[in-house]
DNA sequence: AAAAAAACCCCCCAATTGGGGGGTTTCTTT
DNA sequence: AAAGAAACCCCCCAATTGGGGGGTTTTTTT
């Protein structure tokens, strides 16, 4: 599998395969001895596994370009990896073509996604983003804005008016004025909805 | 601009060009009577933009794929694109053989990032989900997990008793328990703990 | 110059909250 | 079988909250 690989790059004009390991256990030496632009990761490596093994290599290696790659199109996996900071993700049955393109992309500050991937990543930040784009317009103004911002703090009503030198009551003004503008009726749901809409 | 799209796209087998179009403002009609697999879109195409465009016509059409075609990589736009449902985001100095990679790409039900814009996805990626991925552990019950959900909507405890068929007094001590697991010392600050932290 | 909006302050009252204490009973784990 | 955890309930009290009302002054908009 591995010597696959290698016969594919060394054959490819402008790409040397500098290593093969099998276990991601030496990762540190074998970087160093090495010395990779772009790492080709298994995510299912022996021992140490591959998003553990990119993000030790991300610390001590931030230039190393990572290349995922796995034959699953796991959800959580995809995730993990692009926090773990892999430039990108491909399937092993991405062909040799494809497989070089990728390096290239990711070598020169790319990402590369395979588009069943993408796809899934898409899906993925819609569905955490997607909520919190709603731009809903309450019309607060500065003075609210700042005091639902202090309220989503778990700040009680007495200390945000010591904070920002304004008096008790007017301060209770304010926030009387903000759940009528949220459509709520008390602080936890004033501040569930400026934390789910992104308000502050 | 617009023809040599044309030129490309019928002059490269299995690609026909059903229709261009310089407006968003006759979409609905420009869709039907074009029936296209696939739409390329300007982003900042004239009277309706491409990101509206694209939002109204996933909206009825959603099994239309659509492919943003841009010459910035914004982040904003980027998220704004990817949320509207669009399918792929290319840079317009994107080669030919490139765009009819992406346009297959989308049709077979990927998504084309371009490598510079996934870096950017990435990145967006990172930073919003990386926070909420901190696993804490605060030991909850299923009754004290219960009961902050209900507090994150914004529910009373007395109407969280009623609810759950439960004592005011009982509902009370679950609550106080949350409040010393979570280290907090208010609703507010629950809630606010439990969405930041993607408790719920 | 007038009108509208925002910033600021005050009072009242009932309901709710937060913190402290005290329990019993029923599961689970050892 | 005993210990521990979880589920359930109760009381007290001070502080805070939510809803309602009332204002003046400054800034912004028209």
């Amino acid at each position: 599998m591995m010597d696959a690989y290698r016969s594919i790059l060394n054959g490819s004009p402008g790409y040397i395969c500098t290593g093969t390991f099998t276990s991601g256990n030496n990762w540190k030496i074998d970087i160093q001895k090495s010395n990779p632009d772009v790492v080709l990761m298994d995510i299912g490596m022996a021992g140490i596994n591959g998003i553990e093994a990119t993000k030790l290599i991300k610390k001590d290696f931030p230039e190393v370009r990572i290349l995922i790659q796995t034959v699953f199109e796991d959800d959580e996996k995809i995730l993990e990896a692009i926090c773990a900071g892999a430039d990108g993700y491909i399937l092993k049955n991405t062909s040799p073509v494809k497989m070089l393109e990728a390096i290239t992309d990711v070598q020169n500050g790319g990402v590369a996604f395979n588009p069943n991937v993408a796809a899934k990543v898409a899906f993925l930040f819609q569905q955490f983003i997607a909520p919190s784009t709603i731009v809903h317009n309450y019309q607060l103004t500065d003075r609210e804005k700042e005091i639902l911002q202090l309220l989503t703090e778990g700040m009680p009503v007495p200390r945000i008016a010591e904070k920002i030198f304004l008096g008790y009551e007017t301060v209770r003004g304010y926030v009387k004025n903000i759940y009528q503008k949220l459509h709520v009726a008390s602080a936890t749901e004033a501040v569930a909805k400026a934390l789910k809409e992104k308000l502050v």
